[in-house]
DNA sequence: CGCACTAATTGGTCTGACCACTTAAGTTTG
DNA sequence: CAAACTTAAGTGGTCAGACCAATTAGTGCG
């Protein structure tokens, strides 16, 4: 009748996110309904049920009454679900953080404006990577964002896994960077 | 059998959080058990799991297997831990939170879709500053990113600078965001 | 073609049961 | 008497099946 209990909450969550994209899910699309995930993943519909309550805290997901859950605009949350995740989770993946450094560092370069002594300074660091970034952030000056973003790349640099960008990366940041300020 | 459904999940979470208050509960202390909290709610034992899950997600509550259901210790959260060490361990100033709170709220005009009914939302409160950028949060519905928000808004508050934007800034912010909807 | 109605689908809730773990009371033992 | 063990009650975790509520797809009629 009742079958042995192998899986834990945290478990149905990764089954079903796992099923999103074995299935090769697009943001905006419908997952089974409860009835058939239960079934697919042989867990009961109220497991289902609670994996989706998470996923949907997160923001992975949308369910809407008798419409079914849908895949959320990912594109449209994708930080937000990053950073939800990163702070939720301990264990984080390294894909995570690769992506959470990413978007911290997106973030940077569309908030400070690009004067000329910034744009030498970065020149000429743009052979290496981690001073790069580092230069990058702190043109900031916002101690708070300096501190999260220190925190994160902590964890990037235990991951041993080389350089965030190329070269090629980094001169294109700047280029388009440099397009992005004023003429004067 | 069956009683009405006169409760959302919303509302069920509303109900135990209230609960907590009225029975001055402190952290560290126990709850009363899904099946106790399920009669005195009036709500079934799955809803009651459904706003504790939720609860725990929140890191208001933590439950342990056999041991039953805790108020979590309000510092020690879980995920708002880490934020608030950011922001507590050194004394952070008072321009980088207001940044950092700025720098949130953006991201969440950039992620929120301009409807018109949050546009008509949002104009009827653009005079309150506190209101207003609460309800642009939670248009976000992100429970995870508004307790983001919310700490370093906790945050901001303790300063009492006032508000965060005039209202000829709100309205800009308004009217650049309506901007960007789609004529459809 | 379009509108109204109906049936099927899907999420939301309820009930009652059983399993797994924890805790505390009771018992035994040194 | 105290420590270790055993046991029973309590609690969260899961399951199954049912019904309610909202949406959607289908059908028939005008």
């Amino acid at each position: 009748m009742h079958e042995k209990h192998a899986s834990s909450f945290h478990g149905n969550i990764s089954k079903i996110r796992k099923l999103i994209v074995q299935s090769s899910l697009v943001p905006g699309d419908r997952l089974p309904s409860e009835r058939e995930l239960a079934e697919t993943l042989s867990i009961s519909r109220a497991s289902v049920r609670e994996a989706l309550r998470a996923l949907s805290f997160l923001g992975i997901v949308e369910t809407r009454h008798g419409g079914g859950t849908f895949l959320c605009e990912q594109d449209r949350h994708r930080y937000i679900e990053i950073l939800s995740e990163f702070i939720v989770t301990k264990q984080t993946k390294a894909t995570d953080i690769i992506e959470m450094l990413r978007l911290l560092e997106r973030m940077a370069f569309s908030e400070i404006e690009p004067t000329k002594e910034r744009l030498d300074l970065l020149e000429t660091v743009i052979d290496d990577d981690r001073t790069f970034r580092q230069q990058l952030i702190f043109q900031l000056k916002n101690e708070l964002f300096i501190r999260i973003w220190s925190e994160v790349n902590r964890f990037f640099e235990g991951l041993d896994v080389g350089d965030l960008y190329t070269l090629e990366e980094r001169t294109k940041f700047v280029e388009t960077w440099r397009g992005m300020g004023m003429p004067e």
